[in-house]
RNA sequence: AGGCGCGUAACUCAGCGGGAGAGUGUCACCUUGACAUGGUGGAAGUCGGCGGUUCGAAACCGCCCGCGCCUACCA
């Protein structure tokens, strides 16, 4: 045995400081993170979420990466051939707005850089700060295969994304039309539905008087945008509105212009609201664009990129909208068509970048045609080819994927793929070729122009599980690891993302689904279930937790939060529990290396043979299959809560609890046998829990297993356990029993106030003659772990007044405790348990007496409950007793 | 308006048809040959409410109360 203090290996506690950073080394230099593509194995493969490369790590991040590098190091120790894809997303409205907002401190705008000069900007900037949020994944210990570093902007995807774009294309499936889309008039460009956030904001809703052109009368319409009804080209009713039916061919004279402007009838107007008289803008609404489109109506737009009046609005040109909305009310006012303006709450569209409220207006897009693709998604999975976790997600997918619009894919901004299409500019011939062509198709003429648009964002991302695999080449990345075996993402981006892969996949990829299993995980919250913000100030900083509690204790904390929920109530304290976990399990380690350090590895060999190990062995060994048979299935189906929590539980209570303490009189005994066995047991144990925790928390288990004796790889690329034939239920009863005659020896002697080293004497009495031999084999056990002086087998009866009593099943356990017996104290004790026992006995007795239960239930169940009651009877029996003995001392 | 979800010990959460669980906190005792980032023992819950299904419900169904989130075309 070696002397504590001179253990060099292993610190008093964990510093993870040094550690951690210590093995990012060596498993670099070891290469143990890059993908095998190795014959005939089972393939792993996943590809990350791309953060946005102006990213910086959140706890979202944080809990994401966790989950995906806890199944990635599990299934890479399982020999799989794993490979995880890591990179970032070009992000392009939010990257170009950072690099403008660098630009305006220098006092430039973008304009004047100039398209060319401004890309290149945006790439320097990448290559100085796009690599934060990569390093602190790195940091995290994200075992991503990182030669294989992936950028939507790179090379190869671009290439892919050019690929994609020609086909879709060729195909029919993307076509450039005006349609209404949401514009943000500040960064000039057009937005998907999905990037435009509503809020609710205080606005008023203005009633404006229409006349009819015949004078006959009017027609209040309301509104919460006045400045809309210069382009207004209609007024819509309810088909079945009488108070309208009359005016079909009657015009309505639009105020402050010279226009007269049809009645339609529509379904969309709902009769009761207001006055059941909708104006209608088809240029700047998108409800109002598809009835116009219905009733061909006139589509006028009033209003620039800039969301400046334009000609059309007359003598308001030039006005911003918000001022003419201000004009316009004054206007009609004055002129006596203003009825009533009321306070008015609505949801207002923003841009999601720059918050600046959008404006719904016609222009010319380029779109892709999802419905087709949509279905083949739903298809993919109604036919459970792709999974969804936790599977209530698969009606909101449904509905959302039967509802969904073609999809806007042009942004009028310069940072992103640009368009592959040029059109001729002497005979207006649009083409769209994989290769850049230098002069028309059709009339030959050189005087040809590249769209300036470039493509949402979205469009490259929703390439990432085959493009970063190389596509469109037929690469032996493709073959062995497409399709992917899951995808961890938030829920929040089922739609934006998970969905548009999902459609691109299958597309492109002969109907092969992009990932086999989709996992969304909750979003994370604070302890009160608020959403993280800096302004609120509770914002958890992955960084910081890392720092203060170590890597492993944010990981693991993270893995047990990870239930399959739609949110997380982060409580910090949590994280310092389970700080202490793995301080605990270090602990535990240091230990055992007291007593295995100088041991040949070999000596684990003993758990080859576990019929000739003495009972405790035998129990931690089944204990230990247990374990990994339970982690392994809550890991297999994506459990990770349930996996932490096993091993938790295992590591805490009953390998240190409990087998630790047990096995301290073999290790420290001059019986060798005795004590090789245990030694060899309990470092193949703890080489199992190492394993075991490494994909949740690496770096300390990778450290503890530097230490352990013998040459031994890497933790990362060692095997993962398997379920060994080890469980057997009788061992575990009788440790089960044991352990019960040790918690009720410990029970007398806490409540009786004996002091911890004070050495006692205690009885057993048992009629069960099995039990009492078991106890009887064990004695030493049990008085080495309640400090007693002697343990003796006592006969029924023989019970002194004065004994502290703890009842176990039904066994009695005594010790004479002359004047320290406080019989008030211990009566109501007594009485506690009585009264709890006979709550029990009349539960189970009701259920015995009733003949349908035994009728209708399962008989395992009711031999259980009879078992349950003989139990509950035989102490019953106990504790009555010893009541009645103590009330003739009392 | 529709959809989804949540309400279990003081707090943060598991469990989701057969005896109410974990961590933290709390109380008592204890520096016993890894660990006070520890040990041992204890207290603590009409499982939001009311009905129903069932031999049996915290779990399944309905309604109600309270709280979130998402979607939407009430202008």
């Amino acid at each position: 045995m070696k002397n504590i203090e001179d253990n060099k290996t292993l610190a008093k506690s964990y510093e993870f400081d040094n550690v951690e950073e210590k093995w990012l080394d060596r498993w670099n230099e070891a290469g143990s993170f890059a993908a095998k593509m190795e014959e005939g194995k089972p393939s792993f493969s996943v590809v990350i979420p791309p953060p946005n490369v102006t990213g910086v790590l959140h706890v979202g991040h944080a809990l994401n990466n966790t989950m995906q590098d806890v199944l990635v190091r599990y299934h890479r120790m399982c020999g799989d051939n794993t490979l995880w894809v890591p990179g970032t997303d070009h992000a392009g409205i939010a990257t170009q707005n950072v690099v403008e907002r660098q630009l305006a401190t220098e006092g430039k705008g973008r304009h004047d850089l100039g398209r060319e000069a401004f890309i290149e900007r945006v790439w320097d900037w990448r290559k100085e700060k796009g690599g934060t949020i990569i390093n602190q994944l790195k940091r995290m210990g994200a075992s991503c295969d990182w030669e294989r570093e992936r950028f939507t902007m790179d090379e190869g995807l671009s290439k892919a994304v050019r690929e994609a774009f020609v086909r879709l294309y060729k195909e029919g499936l993307i076509y450039k039309g005006d349609y209404i889309v949401n514009w943000c008039p500040r960064c000039l460009t057009a937005l998907a539905d999905d990037e435009v956030d509503h809020e609710d904001k205080k606005g008023k809703l203005y009633h404006i008087r229409y006349p009819f052109a015949d004078g006959s009368g009017d027609v209040v319409v309301a509104t919460t945008r006045p400045e809309t009804m210069l382009g207004d080209t209609g007024v819509a009713v309810h088909p079945d509105d009488e108070r309208y039916s009359h005016l079909a061919d009657v015009g309505i004279k639009l105020p402050l212009t010279d226009r007269t402007i049809p009645v339609v009838f529509d379904h969309h107007v709902q009769k009761d609201f207001g006055t059941g008289a909708l104006k209608v803008t088809p240029a700047h609404d998108r409800d109002d664009y598809e009835i116009g489109l219905r009733h061909s109506l006139e589509i006028m737009k009033v209003m620039d990129e800039h969301g400046v009046m334009n000609e059309k609005a007359g003598k308001y040109e030039g006005l911003d909208r918000f001022k003419c909305r201000k004009q316009i009310v004054a206007d009609l006012k004055e002129q006596g068509f203003l009825e009533e303006i009321e306070d008015y709450d609505h949801a207002v569209g923003q841009c999601y970048r720059c918050q600046t409220v959008v404006e719904p207006t016609t222009s010319l897009q380029w779109f892709v045609s999802v419905k087709p693709l949509a279905d083949k998604a739903v298809e993919a999975v109604r036919d459970g080819r792709m999974n969804i976790y936790p599977k209530t997600w698969n009606n909101s997918f449904y509905s959302w994927m039967d509802n969904i619009r073609d999809w806007c894919i042009s942004r009028q901004i310069w940072w992103g793929h640009r368009i592959p299409a040029w059109s001729c500019k002497d005979c207006g011939e649009l083409m769209v070729e994989s290769v850049d062509p230098d002069k028309c198709s059709k009339c030959g003429s050189a005087n040809i122009e590249q769209e300036t648009d470039v493509l949402d964002t979205w469009f490259s991302s929703a390439l990432w599980p085959f493009s970063t695999m190389g596509w469109p080449e037929k690469t032996k990345e493709l073959e062995t690891f497409y399709p992917t075996s899951v995808l961890i993402t938030s829920f929040d981006i089922l739609f934006f993302w998970v969905a548009r892969m999902m459609m691109f996949g299958l597309h492109f990829m002969e109907d092969e689904v992009p990932f086999k299993d989709v996992y969304l995980h909750a979003l994370v919250r604070d302890k009160h279930g608020k959403k993280m913000s800096k302004s609120t100030g509770n914002v958890l900083d992955p960084l910081v937790v890392m720092e203060q509690y170590g890597t492993d204790a944010m990981r693991f904390t993270l893995t047990a939060f990870a239930a399959q929920g739609r949110e997380i109530k982060l409580d910090e304290d949590r994280i310092e529990g389970y700080r202490f976990f793995i301080n605990k399990l270090w602990n535990a380690s240091r230990f055992a290396m007291m007593h295995v350090a100088d041991c040949d590895a070999s000596i684990t060999d003993v758990v080859n043979t576990p019929q000739d190990l003495p009972l405790i062995h035998r129990w931690i060994l089944s204990r230990t299959a247990k374990a990994t048979a339970d982690v392994r299935t809550a890991l297999d189906e994506y459990r990770f809560n349930d996996a932490a929590s096993v091993i938790y539980q295992f590591v805490w209570h009953e390998f240190c609890d409990w087998y630790l303490e047990w096995i301290k009189s073999d290790l420290f005994s001059k019986n060798e046998v005795l004590q090789n066995q245990a030694r060899g047991v309990l470092l193949h144990v703890l080489e199992t829990i190492l394993k075991l925790i490494h994909p949740i928390t690496p770096f300390v288990t990778e450290e503890i297993w530097s230490v352990l004796p013998g040459e031994r790889p890497l933790l990362v690329t060692s095997e993962f356990p398997t379920v060994q034939p080890w469980q057997n239920e009788e061992v575990e009863k009788q440790v089960e029993l044991l352990m019960g005659v040790i918690t009720g020896i410990r029970n007398i002697r806490s409540e009786a106030d004996v002091h911890p080293s004070t050495k006692i004497d205690a009885f057993v009495q048992c009629a069960d003659s099995e039990k009492t031999e078991i106890i009887q084999e064990f004695t030493n056990a049990i008085s080495d772990m309640t400090r007693l002086a002697s343990l003796t087998i006592a006969a029924e009866g023989d019970k002194p007044d004065d004994a502290g009593t703890y009842i176990y099943q039904d066994i009695e356990m005594y010790v004479p405790l002359k004047g320290l017996i406080d019989v008030e104290k211990e009566q109501e004790k007594l009485e506690r348990e009585r009264s709890k026992l006979e709550k029990s006995l009349k539960q189970i007795n009701g259920k015995l007496g009733n003949k349908k239960f035994l009728a209708n239930a399962p008989s395992e169940i009711v031999e259980k409950e009879k078992g349950k009651l003989a139990e509950l009877e035989a102490k019953m029996a106990k504790v009555e007793e010893a009541k009645k003995r103590l009330a003739e001392i009392g």
